[in-house]
RNA sequence: UGGCGCGUGGCUCAACGGUAGAGCACCUGACUCUGGAUCAGGGGGUUAUAGGUUCGAAUCCUAUCGCGCCAGCCA
């Protein structure tokens, strides 16, 4: 696997967006220097391919404008985070080809201050410690369209808040039992503004904090102060976060931080045949559905990397796809295009066959093994040259053969000569089959004048076709991808996700390829002439060898096929 | 229903008051030892709708319609 000094390749005259558009405003104003960004993920679960939108994007802009982005775990709830997920998003990120250089951080180192300025929003009489249940708070927020009432607790006097806030941290108080409320206003229309939460008890243990902390901070309270501590100017979140964004200005405006960042959002990434939801991955997971986070089939960053889509392919992808604010869903296809257009440039081609067909050449000599130098990259010269060796008997693919050949199929079929890449042609002059009437060889015979693949006469077969020496093939299992779901829109109307999952997004055979591949790597991308682009996976062993199918190659003739 | 956001070719985005463009997808042709890649070309939009402002509107205003988000002590 290549994966060369990866640099964000967003240029920035290029591929505005109105985020881009606000920091340059900024900057051109003189409002800041630099921008600042942060990528915020809550450790709940791996990253996806939507993550990965949001960090070319964070990083991205920092890098064109000459800031930087902190990578800071939103880590407030440790009643769903791990420690494996920290790790992950590390690795993920790095992978991708972005670096925080020493701007790693957690909302859980600023808990301190947190409570500090919590304790500040008490004496200002701005926020109080409320009795009610969960169930009452919910119960007195009114609704979208009536004004909710205010806690019975909320005019308690500074001391008492005091007082319960410090015994809530003490620990006095069992989960649930009580919550600190900011002072907004219960009638206003924005329902995030009504008395919204800010700190609860969990008494959980927190993957960095250990046991000594029982409150926590929520969301609203913690991300816009972390921002402000670690001088964030542009805080960018997805398009949910719109509604809070009163409650982030209010926060900022009546707490003593040492910096006033802003808020913006952008409509999150979605994707055609896929999902991008870390409850729903989590469950596939956790079911057995697939074989980890990781599967080749998960649209999650290490599942993509595991299949074989190389950093560069999904960071070129992410600029292309833009930032606005509509909602939207791509296709997958433009994910595709960006991989095929790296996996191109970067794949050595190999020859693999897939579902074997036996080919005897009857008049090439029994004992005789040719070796010829084939090159390993047309799109890249250094990529050098490999031997190949051709012998009398070999594999071909079996779909490159029709006994009757359909129309516009120009591949073998009997009596049709063919070419070998880079060997011979060979013409079909027998079938033979078992009892049962499968075809289970072909007997063919080769022009030698044709040896390398070109004829001195200008023949011109319509069709090359790849193969492998049988005396020299290596097996290998080969797992070959579909869409997770049967359709673009899975989920939609209503439907049970899982009822859209697609039974034959995996399919195993069991086929041989070049022995050049004996010794491939995990993580090794080839692309396998005709067929499309494969990666070695970790569960390879010596003299165990699986690939996984990228992607395949476009492939008019399966177009053709499909219109019937 | 209250608040907020959004609506430009199949998909995504650009055009930021001057008369609609790009990538992907699709189709055709050229070239080719991968039915790949590459190259050339093509079809496709009365800018959700209706009014208004303006010499001029996708851009500004109003209304309507449609879609999304918000009533977790999730993020």
């Amino acid at each position: 696997m290549s994966e060369p000094n990866a640099e964000p390749n967003t240029p920035a005259a290029e591929h505005r967006d109105f985020i881009r558009d606000i920091v340059s405003a900024d900057i051109a104003a003189g409002r800041i220097s630099a921008p600042v960004t942060r990528f915020p993920p809550e450790p709940n679960g791996y990253l996806h391919i939507g993550h990965a939108k949001s960090i070319c994007l964070n990083f991205g802009i920092a890098a064109e404008f000459g800031g930087h982005c902190n990578l800071r775990f939103d880590d407030t709830n440790p009643m769903k985070e791990e420690q494996e997920y920290i790790d992950s998003i590390q690795a993920d990120v790095r992978w991708l080809g972005f670096d925080w250089v020493d701007n790693l951080f957690h909302a859980s180192d600023y808990f301190e201050q947190l409570y500090a300025w919590a304790v500040d929003l008490i004496r200002r009489g701005l926020a109080f410690v409320d009795d009610l249940t969960a169930d009452e708070i919910r119960e007195t927020r009114g609704t979208l369209t009536e004004p909710g009432t205010n806690s019975p607790f909320r005019d308690r006097s500074v001391e008492d808040n005091l007082d319960l806030f410090a015994r809530m941290r003490a620990g006095e108080f069992p989960n649930g039992s009580r919550v600190l409320r900011a002072k907004i206003d219960m009638a206003a229309p924005n329902i995030n503004l009504r008395d919204p939460v800010l700190y609860r008890i969990v008494h959980a243990t927190h993957p960095r904090t250990g046991d000594a902390w029982c409150i926590y901070p929520t969301y609203d309270y913690a991300h816009g102060q972390s921002d402000a501590i670690e001088g964030v100017t542009h805080s960018i979140c997805t398009l949910e976060f719109d509604v809070h964004r009163p409650l982030y200005d209010w926060l900022i405006e009546h707490l003593p931080v040492p910096h006033v960042p802003h808020q913006y959002e952008f409509a999150r990434l979605s994707l055609t045949y896929t999902v991008l939801s870390k409850r729903f991955l989590l469950r596939l997971v956790n079911d057995g559905r697939v074989r980890g986070w990781d599967d080749p089939r998960m649209p999650t960053i290490s599942g993509l990397r595991r299949r074989g889509f190389p950093a560069e392919g999904i960071r070129d992808f992410a600029t292309e796809v833009g930032v606005a604010k509509a909602d939207s869903t791509h296709e997958m296809a433009l994910l595709e295009h960006w991989v095929r257009d790296v996996l191109n440039r970067t794949s050595v081609r190999r020859f693999g066959v897939l579902n074997p067909l036996r080919v005897v050449v009857t008049n090439f000599p029994d004992d005789l093994a040719e070796t010829m130098e084939v090159v390993n990259n047309p799109e890249d010269p250094d990529a050098g040259e490999r031997p190949v060796t051709f012998t009398r008997e070999l594999w071909i693919e079996r779909d490159d053969f029709m006994e009757v050949p359909a129309p516009k199929f120009f591949r073998l079929s009997p009596g049709r000569e063919v070419r070998l890449r880079n060997a011979y042609f060979i013409t079909c002059d027998e079938v033979v089959k078992d009892a049962e009437g499968n075809v289970v060889e072909l007997r063919c015979t080769y022009d030698p004048a044709t040896r390398g693949g070109d004829s001195p006469d200008g023949r011109r077969p319509k069709a090359t076709l790849h193969w492998v020496s049988a005396a020299h093939a290596v097996p290998a299992e080969i797992r070959l991808y579909d869409y997770l779901f049967t359709r673009p829109d899975p989920g939609a109307g209503g439907r049970d996700l899982l009822d859209d999952l697609n039974p034959e997004s995996e399919t195993i055979v069991h086929g041989f390829v070049e022995p050049s591949l004996a010794d491939a790597r995990p993580g090794e991308t080839v692309q396998f002439e005709r067929l499309g682009y494969f990666c070695a996976d970790p569960d390879t062993r010596p003299g165990a060898l699986v690939f996984n199918r990228t992607l395949t190659l476009k492939d008019t003739w399966a177009k053709v096929q499909a219109r019937g």
